[in-house]
Formats: C-alpha cells, sequence, structure tokens
DNA sequence: CTGAAAGCGCTTACAG
DNA sequence: CTGAAAGCGCTTACAG
C-alpha cells in the first residue's frame, strides 16, 4: 500500500469563486406579524400551534392562512426557553464506522421526527485531548439520550446524572452503568447457535470474539456454551482476537492452526466470521461448510455477498429504535420513572456457512 | 435465506423494570445566581461567558468560582434568543448504510464542536409520504447546512434558501442546485486510473459505475477515457450496473460474458469492485491482477481484506470534513459570500489488484 | 470595567 | 374562546 510520487504532478486544488448575490436576511416573521395580518392577538396564534389548545375554528383557519402567506414557522428558541424543553434528544455512537450504525441512526432520528423531536449529534471521545470539555450541544439541555457507544463515557454519564437527562442504551450495556437500556437477546441468540450447530452435527465448537468484553458479548458467549453442553456434552472454547479485521488475523491464524478438529465456530461479528473464512479457505484450505462451520452476527450487507454468504444473526433494528424511543420519551415525559430493560429476539438467517447435518 | 420455525419457540421479548429514585429536577442554575454568589450583576456573569467582552480579571475569577460550584451552564435558548444565532448545523446524510459516511459524521461533528458549533440530523427523504413535512429541526433555524445526501431533496434546497440559511455539498455535487460544494478531484482521479492501467499494460479498458449517473461520477469517467484514448489510443467502455452490490451483478455477469479481451476495469465504488471480483473469479475463473486488473474507489475496510487487497482511491475525509466546515462557517460569518467550489486531490492506493508491467 | 434596563419570541396563568 | 401581561434566561446598547 503505497502512493506513487509518480502522480504528484496530477495533484493540486482547484478553486473557484462565484460571485453571487447576497441577500441581506429580512427581519423574520414572528407570531406578531401572524397575529396582525389575521386579525387576532399573538396569544391566539401562538394557541394555534400549540395542538390541544382550545381554539375556533374559524380564528384557526385565519391564522393557518396568514401564517402561510408569511410563511411563519414558531421559533423553538423561544418555545424551549418558556417550557424548558428543547425537543431534542442527544445521539452517542461510536466512531467505528460500522455500517450498522448509519442505519440505525437514520432510523432513530427518523422515529424522532415522527414525535416532534430532533436528534442532535453528541461528539466523544472524538478527541482524546479534549475528553473532558463537556460537548456543546449540552448547553441545549437535550431532553434525553440515546446511546449506542460500547465505551460509553463515564463523564457524559455524570453528566446526564447530574442534569437529571435519562439516557437509555441503544444494543449495547455499558459496565458499571445503571439505565435503561434496549438490547437483542444475546442469551438467546447464544443458544440457537448452539442449537443449530447440534443439527448441523458440529462436535466441537468455538467462540470467536473480539478483545474488547463486552455485556452483550458475555451473554451470547454463556447462551452458546451452556446450550451446546447440554445437547453434546462438549465444552465449547473462546477465542479472544480483536475487533478489527485486520488485527484479528494473527489471533485466528493461530487457533486454526492449533485446533484442527474444530468443526464450527460461532463469531461475535460479521466481519470476525469473514476474517475467519478468508483465513480458513485461503491459508489453510478448508471448505466451509463441509470442513469448518461459521455463524456470524450483524448480518452486515457483505455477508450475502457471493464469496461469504455467511448464516448470521440479524438483529431488529427498527424495532430497536422504535422502543428505545420510546422508552426515552417516556422517561422525559415521566410516564416511565423504572428504569426499563428490554430484550427484542435477534433471528438467524441462514445461508451456506452452515448445513443440516441431522 | 431464511427463519426455521424451529427456533421460534425460544422466541420472547424480556421486560424488566426496576423501580428508581425520580429527583424531581431542581430549579435550574441561571445567571442570576451565579451573579448573586458572586456579588456581581447579571449582565457581569453574561459577559464572563462571552469571549472577547471586556471584564477586569479578578472579576472573571470569581465569576468563574461561582459558576463552578453552582454547576451553572449558559443556556443557550436564552442566548440563540437574543444572538438569533443558532450555533446548529444542520447534516443530511443518505440512509444507504454506506460505511465511509459514519465516519464522514463524526469528522464533521468533532470540527464543529472545536468552533462552538454543534450537529443537528435532517432526517430527510425518510418516508415517502412525509416528504414534504419540514423536519422540526428547522425550528431551530440552523445557521448552515452540510449535506452529504446524493439525492438532495429539492424542498429541503427551497427551504434554506428561503430563510438564507447557507448549504455546501460534501463530496458531491447535485445536477441542478447551486451552492458551495466541496469534493474530491473526480476528474484528476479518472486521469490517475487511466494512467495506472496504461502503466500495468491494461489494453482494453471499462468504466463500471452504478445506475444513477451523478455529476462526481461523471467527471471520473471523463477523466478517465479521455486519458485512457490519449495514452492508448483505445476508447474506454462504460458499463452501467447499479450501486447495490447484489443488484450489480447481473449487469457484470452480462459484461464479463461479451467482452472476453477487457483487461482492465475502473469501477466507481469499491463495493462494485468487489462484485466484479466475486464474480470474475468465482464465475469465470479468471485471475485477479494477472487475467483482468481491478481499481475501485472509496477504500473501504472491505478492500484491505485477503480476499480483495483491492487497489483504489482514497478520499482525503478528513480534509474535505474541515473545509466543508470552513465554508459553511465563512457564508455563516459572511467572510465569504461567492459560492465555493473546492476540488481535493483523491490518492490511489496500489494494493493486489493491479500490476506494473512497464 | 460594570450595572440597570430593554428586548429577543414565545407560553401560560389570569380575566373576561 | 380570546386578549393583555408577565416571564423564560440570556445579550447588548447605553450610561456612568
Amino acid at each position: 500500500m503505497n502512493t506513487h510520487p509518480f502522480y504528484a504532478i496530477l495533484f493540486s486544488v482547484y478553486l473557484f469563486k462565484v460571485n453571487i448575490f447576497m441577500n441581506i436576511s429580512p427581519p423574520p416573521i414572528t407570531s406578531k406579524d401572524v397575529a396582525k395580518l389575521a386579525g387576532v392577538s399573538q396569544s391566539t396564534v401562538s394557541r394555534v400551534f400549540i395542538s390541544g389548545s382550545s381554539v375556533a375554528e374559524k380564528t384557526k383557519k385565519k391564522v393557518f392562512e396568514a401564517a402561510k402567506t408569511l410563511n411563519y414557522r414558531p421559533n423553538a428558541f423561544a418555545r424551549s426557553l418558556t417550557t424548558s424543553e428543547s425537543k431534542l434528544i442527544g445521539l452517542v455512537f461510536p466512531d467505528a464506522d460500522y455500517p450498522i450504525h448509519m442505519k440505525t441512526l437514520q432510523l432513530i432520528s427518523s422515529e424522532l421526527q415522527k414525535i416532534g423531536y430532533s436528534a442532535v449529534l453528541i461528539p466523544w471521545m472524538v478527541n482524546e485531548q479534549e475528553q473532558h470539555s463537556i460537548p456543546n450541544i449540552f448547553q441545549y439541555r437535550v431532553d434525553g439520550v440515546i446511546a449506542a457507544s460500547a465505551t460509553l463515557n463515564k463523564s457524559l454519564y455524570e453528566e446526564c446524572e447530574e442534569f437529571n437527562i435519562p439516557i437509555v442504551q441503544f444494543a449495547r450495556v455499558v459496565e458499571g452503568t445503571k439505565g435503561s437500556h434496549v438490547i437483542s437477546d444475546n442469551y438467546a441468540a447464544g443458544q440457537i447457535a448452539a442449537n443449530h450447530f447440534y443439527h448441523c452435527g458440529v462436535k466441537s465448537a468455538a467462540y470467536l470474539t473480539g478483545n474488547v468484553p463486552t455485556f452483550t458479548n458475555d451473554e451470547r458467549n454463556a447462551g452458546f456454551s451452556s446450550e451446546f453442553e447440554d445437547l453434546t456434552g462438549q465444552k465449547t472454547c473462546v477465542i479472544e482476537a480483536n475487533y478489527d479485521y485486520l488485527d484479528s488475523l494473527e489471533m485466528i491464524r493461530t487457533f486454526l492452526s492449533e485446533n484442527k478438529n474444530t468443526d464450527g465456530i460461532f463469531c461475535a461479528t460479521d466481519n470476525l466470521a469473514m476474517a475467519l473464512m478468508d483465513i480458513a479457505r485461503l491459508e489453510f484450505g478448508l471448505r466451509i461448510p463441509e470442513d469448518i462451520q461459521v455463524i456470524g452476527f450483524d448480518n452486515v450487507p457483505q455477508t450475502e455477498w457471493l464469496n461469504y454468504q455467511l448464516t448470521t444473526f440479524k438483529q431488529d433494528f427498527k424495532r430497536l429504535a422504535r422502543e428505545s424511543v420510546k422508552i426515552v420519551i417516556d422517561h422525559i415525559t415521566k410516564k416511565e420513572t423504572s428504569l426499563v430493560k428490554l430484550m427484542i429476539p435477534a433471528t438467524l438467517i441462514e445461508r451456506k456457512t452452515t448445513q443440516y447435518k441431522r
């Protein structure tokens, strides 16, 4: 992997500027302007834009019309200042470019949109130096936080507690934090994987995982190993590699060369599963599923690729998103004052890296 | 791909609730509280939190101390209401779970963080039905918008124009919109690809692209075809497939079976390149790079995988993020009133799908 | 350098 | 159902 100086001559930065006519912004339209045009008081205009207020139909119509002609939008800052609700939910996401998260972000933000909330990004742990700085967005007093980062920063947590901001953890549980969470049923997924391996005739199974221990991961392993032992009487072993594809290779290599009789590996992530597949096939000449069977977790797009066709678990992210939004809103509105711990089943997607034998 | 009813018995939803003590939120600390404790006026407190105001060092210290003991945070809503600046930048992102975008989001939001701004998500085109609804977040009057969606909704654009909100397009240019943008130098990248193929002895080259025509893509193709023709006298051909891996397969298959002598393919995305590699190897028994050479675009993590080792282009996202933030801020502060069109070079990363022959 | 006061654009009791 | 008025927590001329 190198860049050839040869091409350097072609490199340069082009910058075009085009003069455009920049309007001076007209003074923004306020409820007063609308009131004047509609011939009502400012408070009436305000009421029209609050659902549930008692306003005569006729008045409502007049106001909406005036608002439309003036292109009026209520100023959320003024509203938030008086109501002390921001209608903003902070989102904390991992910086790993894990493809699953972008879709999740979209799901959550559109769920929020539906109920009148908006999503703001909380950049966390982006820079080691400014680790202790409070993200600017906290000045806006988000009403709640949804966190999908595996390494939830402790200070974020304390910040939320300090200001009594409800926080719900999405698809993961961070050790040492108490708070609501909605996750997939990892223990059951582990059981299902073991069960599937059993029906595929796997005799010697292993769980391939990353380097950072997480609650969800431990659960999966626990379900897997206990179920596999129940069914076969065999203990499973654990391979601790690395969540990064490239960094996991060496550990997988070592394991495969030392454990020739392992014929079924359940992997903590699809990326690990695909690393395993690549090494097994390219370096050990193993056939999948004939020589070794593989189950992944996540159902990333690559699992469907011709070269992989990986049997894996699909998490119900749509449901996870919907539930996490519901929970955080219930906390905000005090409809729910208890911690909520919700588990959603994950589904096994059978492709071609496993094969029934009995 | 199917789910076995067999496992249905294991499926169920678990829900735990734990009663927790929910504090009634104490009245929030305001600048008045700080003023009282520090023995100064409220306006002085306000000044202390505005950089550049002239406040005596001694006063400043007193105020900071008082603020710290009370755990005071200025209320951004009140500030925004008076200054009519939100310090919020809206981010429009594609819903495709393209791994590159998550990292980009992080880069942009941390750049914004540095200069006192925050990123809010603008969910766009999430639901076909509510296409015309204005995202809630617009009630907060974002100061600017950074859009990385290839299919920038027209109404978003009009919304921004209506309210005079500067918008900069990130890494792509949407047809029919005028606005600032910062993109990679796609034409030059096309030239570099052609040049590289030439030095790798490619005789008959093609450009493999998706179904949606985009400006950046056309540029890349133009640079590629003109440079390749200049160097070899040969015209290149274009294969129009699909940006989705699975949907692209059939077109690639057809092309490969009809064009046996093509020995170099430049692909609009890495995903297309890897789809091509999978089909070429698994279905046509072609060796890469011996029989056919491949160049991708994006440098997604999978390009480094053992099975691919794809020669590809890496866009300088860090720089793109920094520049797009700079441009949008310059527009907001009126430091820049012209449209800015900035191009950043992309770098060829040579791996194992191409090989020098001369 | 500092304080008193007006004002940003809303919501919300309070009357009527 | 509607209006007048107070108040949310800041910033910012204006004096001093």
